[in-house]
DNA sequence: ACAGGTTACTCAAACGTTTTCGTGTTGAAA
DNA sequence: TTTCAACACGAAAACGTTTGAGTAACCTGT
């Protein structure tokens, strides 16, 4: 077992200093052609490669970027992180990955872990707790000592700081869109509680694209479900009450899902009411994840290019923190959706 | 926006010098009660935290673990880290994740790139071009520079480390079990080609439990699927070929299948020729993720307690990294598999 | 022969900690 | 008054690297 070997070691062994070791692995003109060979040749028999850690304290920059997500056990984050991790390694980062469990606390303390230099900057998405407490305390004060942030998918606007979000108004306009010109005259909607902005969002693109069509939008037709209902144990209370949704609106022809379960569990729904899919009845969900493209029949779905938010908020970051001038412009991408059509839409 | 303060600014606010400071923080006895008191208050309101990259360089440890996984959006993987993540975080580690994309040479850049300084010691499942082209010298040099690694799921025997592993052949043995014990008469296996022995060791057990059953294995009931079927692009040829192994095998009443999306699209196929599940045909598959919970009817499966793998995995190298001793003692933990049943059987 | 310039190095500081050892100032015991 | 411990603190090294400044030794031109 040969541990790592340092520039130390190599510069006593062969007899010169450190520097000299140091500048003759960087190719500098200061040291000759001979020693440099020779020091070359040492370092490479050995394996020589250069301690991260003291470069990191060295240069005061980790190349090191820490991701804080609810949760990685989901199509949506993990696409994420793979897009992050894609860019990063393409320019020469690592990924720290935290998780807050949906926690308002796991994500204090996550980014507390982190930021003391561990890493150069943040990308994260708020935890359900932490939009429900609004305390962005841990938030403003990485930002305030000067560590760049990126927000994405759950942002929160009264934050300062590089935002990557989803178009979701937008791509519950298209799917609502969808659903009427197929001739759907009666649009359900499967939602969640209003303090997630993503399915407030999602609320609002509907109601939109109703308006837009002088389709009046009936309350009942909007089934506002607990969004505990979304754990895997509790799926069959979100069965029974979508079942009581169906049975108390018999005439819908068309659900828009603000996602992939709430949509599939319809569908299940629909199937043991002997509703046919999409004959009397079409679905539209969110994140095209594998649920959509397995189900039978598979989902129409509205895309959210999960990888691409990650490689841009990635992208992002790193433009933030290679960038020379310190002008502290934040911009705020919006990633377009894309109506995945499948066999629940005619 | 006030940067990070430091023991030296501290030290110089206070004309104290920095070794003052330090012990001070540390409430030594060294330090008279008074100057502790106003250095502990000077710090605490500049919100003094010292800053890890120095203290990893100067204890020669990160305090992170680096997990190289072939890929991340997938539910066994996801669920690894999550495992891992948790029992990282309580034992006060961090997590650096790299993705290979099943590429031999990403996963040795990943961790090289980890390597040399960054973190503590490695947890990986190699890829399956690893697998495959039997090259596995990114990892002895690892290991014999003193780097602890454990392995997990896709693990390498001929490699001498800690190990995680399934009990994939007993996880076949029970699954097909059940289905003899239903009343299967005619059991099909789809599986993917030896080279990954997670495939390899389930087709075993498959066999195993024909044998004790004294049912003649008959080779045109085994489906060798090419595993890049498994991705999404490719699903219809999967289909296709599944579609043809069906016909050519009529009588068929049980599918074992090494994974999800094997079983799924059997059960896609299925329903396509109008064979009854799970009247006709019972279904059984592994890894317990979104698609067999979610799937009609669903999916009874051979989970593998991932997040479990994660936790022992993670556990297995704390322990060893926080071991005095340096006696090297490999074990390999296997985790028992349970069946699930759902509505794919009987 | 000597100033001036090049060559090929070494020194030392810096990044932010921790920790061992050393030291000046007390106060008390002898 | 001397001696010695207790007390409270500082200096410095160490972790591994980079880099500007400093410095010998040699060479060149006049």
């Amino acid at each position: 077992m040969k541990k790592k070997v340092t520039l130390k070691q190599i510069a006593k062994e062969l007899d010169v200093s450190i520097s000299t070791v140091s500048k003759a692995l960087k190719n500098s003109i200061e040291i000759s052609e001979d020693t440099r060979q020779k020091v070359q040749a040492f370092a490479k028999l050995y394996n020589y490669r250069p301690n991260n850690i003291a470069l990191s304290l060295k240069n005061r920059k980790t190349k090191t970027i820490g991701v804080i997500i609810p949760e990685i056990v989901h199509h949506f984050f993990s696409k994420v992180i793979s897009g992050i991790e894609k860019e990063a390694l393409s320019r020469g980062y690592n990924v720290i990955v935290g998780l807050s469990n949906e926690s308002f606390s796991n994500e204090v303390i996550n980014m507390e872990m982190l930021a003391n230099g561990s890493i150069d900057g943040f990308i994260l998405s708020v935890s359900k707790e932490t939009m429900l407490l609004q305390d962005y305390h841990h938030l403003t004060e990485t930002i305030n000592q000067g560590m760049p942030v990126v927000m994405f998918d759950r942002v929160i606007n009264e934050i300062n700081c590089d935002k990557v979000i989803v178009d979701d108004f937008e791509g519950a306009v298209k799917a609502t869109n969808k659903l009427i010109e197929n001739g759907c005259k009666k649009i359900g909607l499967i939602t969640t509680k209003d303090y997630i902005n993503v399915g407030k969002l999602r609320t609002q693109g509907y109601l939109k694209a109703l308006e837009d069509h002088q389709i009046f939008p009936e309350a009942d037709f909007i089934l506002k479900v607990d969004d505990e209902k979304l754990s895997e144990e509790n799926l069959e209370s979100l069965e029974k009450e979508i079942e009581s949704f169906f049975k108390a609106n018999k005439n819908l022809d068309g659900i828009v899902a603000v996602n992939e379960i709430y949509a599939i569990t319809a569908m299940k729904v629909a199937r043991k009411l002997k509703i046919k899919i999409p004959e009397s009845l079409q679905v539209i969900g969110f994140t095209d994840g594998v649920l959509s493209k397995h189900a039978v029949p598979s989902l129409t779905t509205v895309s959210q290019h999960a990888s691409q938010m990650g490689e841009k908020a990635a992208e992002l970051l790193i433009n933030n923190l290679e960038r020379e001038d310190e002008e502290e412009v934040y911009e705020t991408l919006t990633i377009q959706t894309d109506l995945i059509e499948r066999e629940s839409t005619k």
